[in-house]
DNA sequence: AGTCCCAATGGTACTGCTATCACCGGTGCA
DNA sequence: TGCACCGGTGATAGCAGTACCATTGGGACT
């Protein structure tokens, strides 16, 4: 004889749940919560009752009886597009996932602006900040961040901060990697386009890449490299000057895929077949490497579960200073895969 | 002398906004939640309170005590990634919001493995559906959702079902709007590429074209219009055989920005500058069309705010049906807006 | 055999907010 | 003047879980 008060919730709740498998929702509750101290048979049969039901724990109900919901803020500026969607994707799927608040506040690129958002944001009372790049390498967003005390997730910086947890992949070990990968294809005179030169990820792509070339004997100072921004514009420039080499590379090794994709369009300008005539890699995974034909082969940095390890490592992070914890942030690197598309193979 | 045992979770309560403004919690709940009851005096002195202890209501609590929670299920095969991501980043938001859950399922193409995809987010126990494109236009897809009376909500269908509600934009006048940029630009003979037979939206696109040209005087039938499938490399398929023509068109309008894409790098390919000698219009505005160089001009559809429109419209619409609503679902025409770049210009 | 301990489970209170209804003083109307 | 009514407010009881502590019932040990 429930007493329900017309604020129905059709969803089949704990206790129901419990009912059936004759136990006590607290042994439900710790049955879903995978706790140990429970009996293999009672587990089975709460397990079944579950499934009899098709009960899924209601979140807010958990978040809400569970320990502290946590705000946390999330601070951009303009990266790519492509790296922000689909890192918020993760990470607000985390977010909503463990219940927590996220708080998006975006900023101009001034070191002022910059400024003036995180104040914004630790107004607002947030228990930590998530940074993508670039901001995970503002020096002004850093310091302040070291004052004020919050914690604080850098995300794919390069040189992980003393006070800020890190996620990210190894820059140099992928592009060791990629390097390898065109060496094996038979290829000896590879170009590099490189990255933006205020990104510490820049030189570590670069470094895996020369450092790939010693190994295999090869000179890495006769190696052809160009600069460049990480956009296209500057990978059509560095493009340009590559192809037009004497000694023309038989692959271009771009530090990211927007350049890669320019380095592919000056290609086919110059009527050079892609990849028989031309190998090309890039970097990323971003949208524009599985769009453009021939399809990019290059690296892939696992950018939602970035999104949703920032998340994670921050609570944590939040946490572990609550608890006078001592020694440094967590270092979490991901890893990442090299992608083979169309746009490598062996040379001519 | 609060009893507070450990689990103290240290942000602000309602109750002490109460108390700080010395009434009911009740009473704050009302202004927060911006009911009618409250006096002007009341409301202010709770919005100073408010504004003092910088204090949010825990999303968490209030979805718990609310009315019911729904459970959405999103179900998609493979539509663009950089639609999908922009597109679940708005839903996700949306649900988070508002404290619904979200079920994403993805599925095959084939319309078994579609079908079986379904069945598995209504087993679940989904209150409703959110049909991204393709899906929103699978005939078995919609069959079952028909047969099954669950609510749902097509996104950027090209024709709303009787059954569903839908969000979109009008892309017949869009295109018929791009169409008249390009005539008012001085372009007389445009080409077009088509989209994907299989899309309703390619047939709306493909009239707003011709349509814009009969209105200006122009012989539509005389139009070069080529099939293209929403690809890039049907997109270069295409513009190869409209390049190819003995009269040239001086600007090409693709179905979609991944074929426009196409058509600029084919162009590239032909020694043809861009904008002077050809024009490229796209429609999507997804990444790529601000990542290539010229970066194209198109159609923005606010992808984003479809996504929350539709978790917002499913929800209207299962709560219509619960109350035994009448008459057709909503539809919901969301402005789409004509993004000028570089890539569109006067002919030389 | 008695004691201690620990693993398994249950009972109760509590999370932060809102639905519902009770209440209260002031109108409007008969 | 009396009474129904109504806008503003408060008290209470949940919403669906989990934290914490109590309880129970075997072993392991003395």
């Amino acid at each position: 004889m429930e007493k329900r008060r017309g604020r129905s919730s059709q969803g089949v709740t704990i206790r129901e749940v419990a009912a059936r498998a004759g136990v006590s929702p607290m042994t439900v509750s710790r049955v879903i919560n995978n706790e140990n101290n429970v009996t293999p048979a009672t587990s089975a049969a709460v397990m079944a009752a579950i499934q009899e039901l098709k009960y899924t724990p209601n979140p807010a109900a958990r978040r809400l009886a569970g320990s502290e919901t946590f705000r946390i803020g999330l601070l951009y500026s303009n990266p790519s597009v492509a790296f922000l969607s689909e890192f918020l994707l993760g990470a607000l799927d985390e977010s909503s996932k463990t219940g927590h608040q996220l708080v998006v506040e975006k900023c101009g690129a001034t070191a002022a602006t910059e400024k003036a958002a995180l104040q914004k944001l630790l107004q607002s009372g947030v228990d930590g900040v998530v940074l993508p790049p670039p901001l995970c390498e503002a020096k002004s967003i850093l310091a302040e961040i070291a004052k004020s005390g919050v914690a604080a997730v850098a995300v794919a910086a390069g040189q992980p901060g003393p006070d800020v947890a890190t996620v990210r992949i190894d820059n140099y070990k992928a592009a060791h990697r990629m390097t390898q990968h065109l060496l094996s294809l038979g290829h000896r005179t590879i170009g590099f386009i490189k990255g933006h030169p205020n990104q510490t990820v820049s030189d570590q792509r670069l470094h895996g890449f020369l450092d790939a070339l010693s190994e295999a004997g090869l000179d890495p100072k006769a190696a052809p490299v160009e600069q460049g921004y990480f956009n296209y514009r500057s990978g059509l420039a560095a493009a340009d000057k590559l192809l037009a080499l004497k000694d023309r590379p038989t692959a271009i090794f771009a530090a990211n895929d927007d350049m890669a994709a320019a380095v592919l369009a000056t290609a086919h300008r110059l009527g050079l077949n892609v990849p028989v005539d031309l190998s090309i890699a890039g970097f990323d995974d971003t949208l524009i490497a599985g769009t453009i034909w021939p399809a990019l082969t290059t690296v892939r940095q696992p950018i939602a579960a970035m999104g949703r390890a920032a998340v994670s490592m921050l609570l944590d992070e939040v946490k572990r200073r609550r608890g006078g914890g001592t020694g440094a942030p967590a270092q979490q690197l991901l890893r990442h895969t090299l992608v083979e598309r169309e746009s490598t193979a062996a040379p001519a």
